[in-house]
DNA sequence: GCTTGACCTAGAGCCGACTCCAGGTCATAC
DNA sequence: GTATGACCTGGAGTCGGCTCTAGGTCAAGC
């Protein structure tokens, strides 16, 4: 079972968030981590479980259209610390905004998209 | 109303289709037009009912992520007229699974998203 | 002792989809 | 006759988000 002390090359880092190591070491570098990455004796990095689980969120965030910035702003929230959670909420209620409204629109163009494939179905079926 | 004989200029067809003058010459160059727009002695464009009603289908393919190239081709099968209508078929059917994959991923992603905002109005409401 | 492979940095390059610019034409309003 | 404003062209610039390159370090296996 592993633990918060387990040390993850980023190569593991990379096979386990779906993430490039390219990504990972630019995600770092826009301040996407809540803590500097720890490093060996020859200056590799060393994650954490926690990093991971961390990087997870971030990739849903990003999946669902959460922009760079935004996650940067998200991280910085958390990494200050408790007491900044109304900024953290407004953030999160925006982007559930977007997210939902994205979702509605998607659903609408599906709509055209169904029409056009039953046009097509008619047409070839008959 | 307006018949197929009405000539639009390009500053109204932005007005009506949400694009810009910009996108609108940019997406002529790109193909993504059934005809050439037609032109007026001084060299404008005129354009039609028939290019609107077009150019609001890419619209919406568009703003579900059809890339411009499938747009293209899309348009390309359009303006070729009938006797291909499986490979249009074949198009909207994997645009379609596109769609519905970003919805579905969009949903989960809204998971978390309402996890996170329980969890910040928790805090807040304490 | 040398090859291999995973890692490091700083910085350049790429891609999609616009968006804007410079410099010009033309019709209408004053 | 001149100013305004919508239009024209070709081409450059922007932006977000990666993605890759060059040149190097280091540990482990043979």
């Amino acid at each position: 079972m592993p633990d918060s002390d387990t040390a993850l090359t980023i190569g593991q880092v990379a096979e386990r968030t779906g993430l490039s190591v390219h990504t990972l070491r630019f995600y770092e570098r826009e301040g996407i981590l809540t803590h500097p990455v720890r490093r060996d004796g020859g200056g590799r990095r060393l994650y954490t479980e926690h990093d991971v689980d961390w990087l997870t969120v971030c990739v849903i965030l990003r999946a669902s259209g959460m922009p760079l910035p935004a996650i940067r702003r998200y991280t910085e929230l958390v990494t200050a610390g408790a007491g900044n959670e109304a900024e953290r909420l407004t953030l999160m209620r925006q982007h559930r905004e977007r997210v939902t409204n994205q979702i509605a629109q998607l659903t609408r163009s599906l709509d055209l998209i169904n029409y056009k494939v039953g046009v097509y179905e008619d047409i070839l079926g008959a």
